[in-house]
DNA sequence: TGAGTATATTTGATTTCACTCATATACTAC
DNA sequence: GTAGTATATGAGTGAAATCAAATATACTCA
């Protein structure tokens, strides 16, 4: 229990879930999505798994993650809460907005890092 | 949120919030029933309180402490969450149980620190 | 007023955490 | 096989958090 709060104590964090709560998405599509390096990315990714809170599988280079089933099961609450707060806070609301708009585009993550300068311009029409 | 997620990844915290989901405390009777020193409580219980999860007024020498109630407006699920998970788990119920024992008991926070040995030896028959 | 008590805060040591850079691993495609 | 790409991880740094011990503050009561 400390754990899993530990695991939702930071805003990275937070940022991934409210959008692995609306799709599934792999690492070079966070990366662009939230602005963050692919290292930093792995990392909290990492530790949402390793709390059992997401889960990963690999498809040829990528590794798509969403939110664990049992863990749905489990905290169901928990989840109604953050689904709640996060769709009344400003930075979660943007980047969910940039996350539909990349949904939306043609991109995938077999393109997303060739074209990520046509990917970052898609963003720029939003804020 | 991040920050409210932080207040509540750590142990202690939980197991205050846990009494205080049932009983009004001050910091003398976390520090007996949580057997933390009183510099320890009273940092938590500042935590707690800088984030708006708990609210303390003053009697006299005693600072007692109390759930806030706009946190619970705010907050319902969440509240509804640790409940439950708390209510489950050893560590909870064991502070639980010596907490009610306290409250069951003639000592207040006025002899607590007095007669702790007394206070203390209450606990013995239940572990 | 002064002694005693409850709580808060400061200090300093230690640990934990997030982050970056560089490298390792695993996969694809030629 | 080699080159290229996506992801994970090791090592190092700086910031933040925990804790105990000592001190400061605020209150009571004689």
């Amino acid at each position: 229990m400390e754990d899993l709060f530990k695991a939702l104590g930071d805003e990275n964090r937070l940022r991934i879930l409210n959008l692995l709560f609306n799709y599934e998405l792999c690492v070079c599509e966070f990366e662009v999505i939230l602005d963050l390096t692919q290292s930093n990315v792995s990392r909290h990714l990492g530790k949402l798994k390793s709390n059992d809170i997401i889960t990963g599988y690999k498809d040829a280079q990528w590794v798509h993650y969403r939110i664990k089933g049992e863990f749905k099961q489990d905290n169901g609450m928990l989840l109604e809460y953050l689904e709640n707060k996060f769709s009344t806070e400003e930075i979660f609301i943007e980047d969910l907005k940039r996350c539909r708009a990349y949904m939306e585009s043609s991109y995938t993550c077999q393109t997303i890092n060739n074209e990520k300068e046509l990917v970052l311009s898609l963003f720029d029409s939003i804020k």
